[in-house]
DNA sequence: ACTGATACGTA
DNA sequence: CGTACGTATCAGTG
């Protein structure tokens, strides 16, 4: 005896659809896949509790089927399935293979005739064998006897009825052979087959149990009286072709190999590492340890070593681990190899798993890495700069290529891009680390399987690089980067220690007598950095008006603190202020002090984190260094070159993200208006307001730069009104001035967004993609948020794009140069450099050149520069 | 020791 | 109800 499992899975695949809601199923870049989900739980459920022998699933082939040649009606009232489910099929499809079931298929046929075919050579084959049909068509109830059950999806995809003749014979008073006949004199709407007028369910069973079917009920048809046996006269050669249509085939032309193989074939269980990968790509976790549970094939669990195929002992995960040493590890690799450095906290030391090809790793321990380690090859890896800033880097180094980053261009989103989720959502490995081993190492225990992976790995990345456009901008761009911030990174900045602690002496002190004052003002000591206790003082104690609510009550911030100011002159206001602006101060410069070693400070510059391709810089974060007040500036003052240099310089775009906004809407006026050499928000406000760019009062143009630059950021009528505190109607007409004259910058702004909408991502100069599935949200909060990134992403990207790409650019020149001068930060618009005495001209020169010409757009790429002791004595 | 909320610095 | 970040601090949680 077998048991049988027999799916219909497009009706399954479809209930599970409509089951599940589909905006809470999809992947980061906003593939849905809730079907998916929906049809393997049903699959998982039913694996685990039939346990069969034997699974098969049938597909429909297409729409036209024998059925639809007799009536071409038949079903032709169904609409096409939405793209959300269809895109979802093929998916389905590639789970079914992996679950290791056979699909069958045949050109004009429905999947239920294929059920009734291979149930009824099933039964033949033994009289012992039990077929279980899962399918949401209930004209499959026709097959039920005491070995075929259907398994009827009632509610969600967890629960089915089993429709046995005795619960057939229970919901409908029924047998499965009268199924049918019922189902042809009542019509189905879903399938489009009419019904009798005045002729429903409950009268369809009643005539069928009365006369035993449908031939016998129309052999006597002449003796019902009344409206409906009118009715059902007349409409007897439409009910004996639903009879027809509704009649499953059970000897769809299927070859004899073909159902043998199906019948005597016998399920083998889950490749799981196939369904793994799967699902790793469709980021579905909830479902891995129910399929954990499930048998496992064999061709899909570890085999001998010995007999396996170099990819399949990949994809398994084998791996050759040699205790090695550098020398060794180098003599044995090739042109390229694949590196990953593993930092033992509690020694110091490092572990390094160099993998000179797939399922081959030299395993060794150095105190640092040496730079031979770079010279004459090439290494790629997962996160390569984390260990390249700490080497001397030789002329000759090749990075080949960076998993991290090719993670990071697919989707920018991600927060987790470490190299054992990479493996297990793209390879399908598990590479885990236990708990209580994880706090000994910064990398995997695994290290040296991991370091083998990368290989597999990079050629898995690198597909969906080159499927979506993005090989040039990974390998011209970001890897080449790599090696560029690994050394302005290790080369840091100058940092005056002592300047910054007598500088800081000022602020605390001044803090001190505030914090006093403050103490005064309320009556009683407090923590002035509470923003809790704070709300108590203000709001409760001192009763004094309610700024904007936030969660835990009323917002204490400078915005709210500065209203309130105004409209009570408490002086602990005052007080308040000026403690958070010099507590800021102080505990910046407390930061940079404690960061500072030997006179420097390097910072990391993240390569992988943001959404739209800019840098981050952290340990210490250099990129908000105060700058906007006197005294912010002052601790600009601390950061200096280092002997042998003597001076800074720095060098910025001007208005970089206008001009791609001028760039990307081709907007005439305003390509215009930056290249008429007046200032820019004059010259855009003498054309908004209609007078001449002499015109303009310090009022408009401060107006009109706050409108420019909030465009680019998805601002808003209420959100400029607010801003500019003006009435939400002064706002909308200045608003609508604004587009009346730059009518290509609105017309961009709204492109912009639909085809993000159609695309599901946006798209900067390079190519470079930020994946929005919110555009398509139901929340009207989340969906104009998704638009808002939308119209920045492009502008905010491209300016990333374009500075990388000028530092690539002028790193080279100042190389070609032979000059001795070096490139220290970066700040998103700005480049600073270390100088020495005597090649600020060149650098100068070579350096706006590198910047201006860095991308080709429709007007030039204007560029400041400034230069001296300090940052600060740098600006310009 | 971690997390969320709040606040605030930069482009 | 304007984008993109990182960090410090408090106060709650384990």
């Amino acid at each position: 005896m077998k048991k049988f499992l027999l799916l219909d899975g497009h009706s399954l695949a479809y209930r599970a659809f409509y089951a599940l809601p589909v905006d809470k199923f999809a992947t980061s870049t906003g593939q849905p896949t809730n079907a998916i989900y929906g049809f393997c739980s049903m699959l998982v459920n039913l694996l685990a509790e039939q346990k069969p022998d034997q699974v098969i699933v049938a597909f429909d082939h297409s729409r036209k089927t024998f059925r639809t040649e007799r009536f071409p009606e038949y079903k032709a009232n169904r609409a096409k399935s939405p793209d959300e489910f269809r895109s979802q099929f093929d998916y389905i499809v590639e789970l079914i293979e992996g679950f290791n079931i056979p699909i069958v298929m045949r050109e004009g046929y429905e999947a239920d005739d294929l059920i009734a075919t291979v149930t009824r050579v099933v039964r033949t084959a033994s009289g012992d064998n039990q077929v279980f049909i899962t399918t949401g068509d209930r004209d499959s109830f026709q097959l039920v006897d005491e070995k075929v059950t259907v398994l009827y999806p009632m509610k969600g995809v967890t629960e089915l009825a089993a429709m046995t003749p005795v619960s057939i014979e229970a919901k409908y008073g029924l047998t499965p052979d009268q199924y049918p006949d019922f189902a042809a004199l009542r019509g189905d709407p879903s399938d489009n087959l009419p019904s009798i007028p005045g002729v429903g369910e409950k009268t369809a069973i009643k005539w069928i149990q009365e006369y035993g079917s449908l031939s016998g009920l129309i052999a006597k048809a002449d003796q019902i009286s009344g409206k409906v046996g009118d009715a059902l006269r007349g409409h007897t050669s439409q009910v004996l072709l639903n009879r027809e249509l509704t009649q499953l085939l059970d000897d769809v032309p299927l070859s004899d190999t073909e159902l043998t193989s199906l019948v005597s074939g016998e399920w083998q269980g889950v490749d799981r590492s196939k369904v793994r990968t799967l699902f790793a790509k469709l980021e579905i976790k909830a479902l891995k340890d129910r399929i954990d549970k499930l048998p496992e094939s064999a061709d899909s669990k570890s085999q001998n070593p010995d007999d396996v195929a170099p990819s399949s002992k990949e994809l398994s995960g084998e791996v050759r681990v040699i205790k090695s040493n550098l020398k060794t590890a180098l003599a044995d690799s090739g042109d390229e190899f694949a590196l990953l450095v593993a930092h033992r906290i509690e020694t110091g030391d490092l572990e390094v798993a160099l993998s000179p090809r797939p399922g081959v790793v030299h395993s060794f321990h150095e105190s640092a890495l040496p730079s031979e380690l770079l010279t004459g090859r090439a290494i790629f890896g997962h996160g390569i700069k984390r260990w390249l800033r700490e080497m001397d880097l030789p002329n000759s180094t090749r990075v080949t290529f960076d998993t991290e980053l090719a993670g990071y261009l697919l989707n920018p989103g991600v927060r987790d891009l470490s190299l054992e989720t990479l493996v297990q959502e793209n390879l399908g490995i598990e590479r885990g680390v236990s708990a209580d081993e994880q706090d000994l190492f910064t990398a995997s225990t695994f290290a040296p399987e991991l370091a083998s992976d990368l290989w597999s790995l990079r050629d898995h990345l690198n597909r969906g690089v080159q499927e979506r456009g993005l090989s040039e901008l990974l390998a011209e761009l970001e890897i080449p980067l790599i090696i560029t911030l690994a050394k302005m990174e290790r080369v840091g900045i100058g940092f005056d220690t002592a300047k910054a602690k007598e500088l800081k002496r000022g602020f605390a002190s001044e803090l001190e007598s505030q914090v006093s004052k403050a103490h005064e003002s309320a009556g009683h000591e407090f923590n002035v950095n509470s923003p809790k206790q704070l709300q108590v003082v203000l709001f409760e104690e001192l009763k004094l008006p309610k700024t904007k609510r936030i969660k835990s009550g009323y917002s204490t911030d400078a915005d709210s603190l500065t209203w309130l100011h105004q409209e009570t002159k408490h002086p602990l206001l005052a007080s308040l202020l000026r403690i958070r602006e010099v507590g800021k101060l102080e505990t910046v410069l407390e930061g940079l002090i404690e960061s500072a070693h030997e006179g420097s400070i390097h910072t990391i510059f993240q390569q992988t984190v943001t959404a739209t391709g800019r840098l981050s810089s952290t340990d210490p974060n250099l990129q908000n260094i105060p700058v906007r007040s006197e005294e912010g500036r002052r601790i600009r003052d601390c950061f200096v070159a280092r002997d042998p240099y003597s001076l800074l310089m720095t060098a910025d775009y001007s208005q970089i993200e206008m001009r791609i906004m001028a760039h990307l809407s081709a907007d005439a006026h305003l390509i215009k208006a930056f290249n008429s050499g007046e200032d820019l928000h004059n010259s855009v406000a003498g054309l908004v307001f209609g007078v001449k760019p002499d015109q303009v009062s310090s009022e408009m143009r401060r107006t009109i730069k706050a409108m420019s630059y909030g465009l680019a950021y998805g601002l808003s009528a209420f959100g400029l009104a607010q801003q500019l505190d003006l009435s939400p109607s002064e706002a909308q007409k200045l608003m609508d001035d604004y587009f009346t004259r730059f009518g290509g910058i609105r017309d961009y702004l709204q492109n912009v967004v639909r085809l993000a909408r159609e695309r599901g991502y946006t798209e900067t100069l390079l190519g470079r993609r930020r994946y929005l599935p919110d555009l398509s949200s139901d929340n009207r909060q989340r969906r104009e948020m998704a638009e808002r990134m939308a119209l920045n992403a492009p502008i905010q990207g491209s300016a990333a794009d374009i500075i990388k790409s000028a530092m690539l650019i002028v790193e080279d020149s100042i190389a070609e140069a032979g000059l001795r001068s070096r490139m220290i930060l970066q700040v998103h618009d700005e480049l600073i450099f270390e100088v020495v005495a005597g090649e600020e001209e060149q650098l100068e020169k070579l350096v706006r050149e590198g910047m201006s010409r860095a991308y080709p757009l429709d007007l030039p790429l204007e560029v400041s520069v400034g230069i001296g002791k300090s940052w600060d004595e740098a600006a310009h």
